[in-house]
DNA sequence: AGTGGTTTAGCAAACGTTTGCCAAAAAGCA
DNA sequence: TGCTTTTTGGCAAACGTTTGCTAAACCACT
């Protein structure tokens, strides 16, 4: 009948442990122990115990064991609402590594959408500060704030993933971008290239000045001058790479002097790019060769197959996470902050000599 | 100098609801009501309330919540790992669209990768049954399954997405896939074509059987025969998307009978298909035409773009939300189990009428 | 058998909320 | 003013664990 005095939660109808440690004939505190500490513990109550447990398919209530060590087991992931379009192509496999790491060590993956709204902020810092989440992986240059509160106030350990945000005592996983770029670019320069169209996503992004920055370098270091390459893009983000592949290539075919590369920040700028002057009659790479950033799949098979600098995420989510770990043991010991992982060019045929009738 | 008799979490460090009531003047009872329940309690004092709380920067702890009220607000989405490759264009979009839709209902998303192993499983089946969320979307044909527990018994409420799961009682959102792959076809032979190549996913997979069968159908309409289709693929798995359609070209140089048609289940085959037969000379869509399934952006982008039928995620992943809360807040309502959305097919230049000369 | 040392078990408090119940205050009315 | 009705506030218990402390049991040894 129920009339009990107070009557919440009459959801959760799962075994207790209090259920495993009757039908065991022990106490409470026993079956915590030895289901958490098993060395606590006579090997043979150990059995009677997990036999217990299974037999009632017992779980323990990972709130309320939050709720008394005062920590949590979930890591959020943060990623930029434009993010989701332009490197979308490699977004899923990041999500993945990350969460088979996390599992290993025990945790779960949250996801959270940091539009820049009201909404979205306060949703972030929330899981934050209400002691949901015991730490974080942010792909965005910037925290979320929000009446008052501010993600770097929360003490909870960070890491930065993609951007370098080792200024503001983030420890980041990055690529060498700009050493890649300019491995490309001065191997371009070898080819006979001598002028070039830079696609740029969100303008003065640690990316585009990373990569930009590499290109310039490189022109430099062949005593070319920087006029030698020409920006197009910046003013969109991300969120329409394809479509700034397409203004570009408008663009493209207004200049007077052709350049004979281009380097595109990401896959999808470049695709849309070369698909677009390709029906206009460049040949590519006869008139133009092409390389882009980012490694998707997808490049493998376009016409002609695409050049990409390719991030290993894979390697980077997990390199995040072991920083994560570290962070979380031992929030307090000093690391080194910017961790770099090799980037490298997958040569395909969009890449080639310079025309020769330059 | 910290001895207390006995002293866990010395981690949460930020303000109690106590402090709150405290520094605002009232009891702890009336803070929770003046949070949770604005018109239980004096407007004056809810003012003096709020200004405390925002003074001190005070966010509910949420597990403390969790545990007392036995409901959690979090939801999880169960991955496939392999799907993460195939449908991988279309995932972000998924996560992004599902994401926000529970936040605005007051949800977070965690995430669940059910690789078929046993780590996995036991992680899924840990969140579902320790009362860490609330519902789960899966998007996988199979539920987790792990030493005796399954997630069926778990009396969590759980969405299907892209499957068709109602024959298991679960709500599920699908597309027409069969239709739109019938009016297809049946456009098609109206254009002439009489031999379709057919690539497969994952053999006998739901999708694969709605598709496959949607274009029988168009065919027996026309009075074709069923062996106007060859099936290609279908051993391996979504995860090997570009490989299937590197295999498919190959099988298809090979046959005697050229198809005029192809008809591939996701987007990534058939641009690696399109890719391979165009580089051994075929013209499309003079020789072949191609239409594929999913609606990736770079479609319109690769050459010719290529024609695909739609799946409109976003609105499938609202439409999962809002059956999820449904069922959370009425879990034995009896609803209608499978809710179809219109998947439509995106014309663009790889589909035409059928080569003259055959 | 008695003693000292080492395991193992059990009690009870604590984690930070929510909420039923009752008391107190305020408001309405005569 | 004195009474009833309505509103608001406070106490304390409960959610399901973990864990410090203490008591009990066990073991080996003299």
């Amino acid at each position: 009948m129920k009339n009990n005095k107070d009557l919440p939660a009459e959801e959760h109808s799962g075994p207790l442990m209090a259920d495993v440690a009757r039908l065991a004939g022990v106490a409470i505190s026993t079956v915590s122990r030895a289901l958490a500490n098993p060395g606590r513990v006579n090997e043979k109550t150990r059995a009677k115990i997990d036999a217990a447990a299974k037999q009632l398919g017992y779980t323990p209530n990972a709130m309320a064991r939050g709720l008394r060590v005062g920590k949590s087991n979930v890591v959020m992931i943060i990623l930029p609402g434009s993010l989701y379009y332009g490197v979308s192509q490699v977004i899923p496999l990041v999500l993945q590594g990350i969460n088979r790491s996390l599992r290993q060590n025990g945790y779960h993956l949250m996801i959270a959408n940091l539009d820049r709204d009201e909404a979205s902020e306060r949703h972030i810092l929330d899981l934050a500060f209400g002691g949901t989440v015991r730490g974080a992986i942010i792909l965005s240059s910037d925290l979320p704030v929000h009446g008052g509160r501010s993600l770097k106030d929360s003490a909870l350990p960070i890491v930065s993933l993609l951007f370098d945000m080792s200024h503001a005592a983030l420890p980041s996983v990055v690529t060498n971008d700009r050493q890649a770029v300019r491995d490309a670019t001065t191997e371009l320069i070898a080819l006979g290239h001598r002028r070039f169209l830079y696609l740029a996503g969100p303008e003065g992004n640690y990316h585009d000045r990373e990569r930009y920055l590499g290109a310039v370098e490189a022109l430099a270091a062949a005593g070319l001058p920087e006029t030698a390459i020409v920006r197009s893009g910046g003013s969109l983000d991300y969120q329409h790479g394809f479509q700034i592949g397409v203004d570009a290539a408008a663009e493209f075919a207004d200049l007077i002097l052709k350049p004979t590369v281009v380097i595109a920040t990401s896959d999808d700028m470049a695709i849309s790019f070369m698909s677009c002057v390709q029906r206009m009659g460049w040949k590519i790479p006869t008139d133009l060769s092409i390389v882009s950033f980012d490694g998707a799949p997808v490049c493998e098979y376009s016409l002609p197959p695409l050049s990409t600098i390719e991030q290993p995420v894979e390697e980077m989510g997990q390199m995040a996470v072991s920083l994560l770990m570290e962070r979380i043991d031992a929030p307090d010991k000093a690391t080194a902050l910017r961790h770099v992982i090799e980037s490298k060019l997958i040569r395909r045929e969009s890449f080639g000599p310079a025309p020769s009738n330059v």
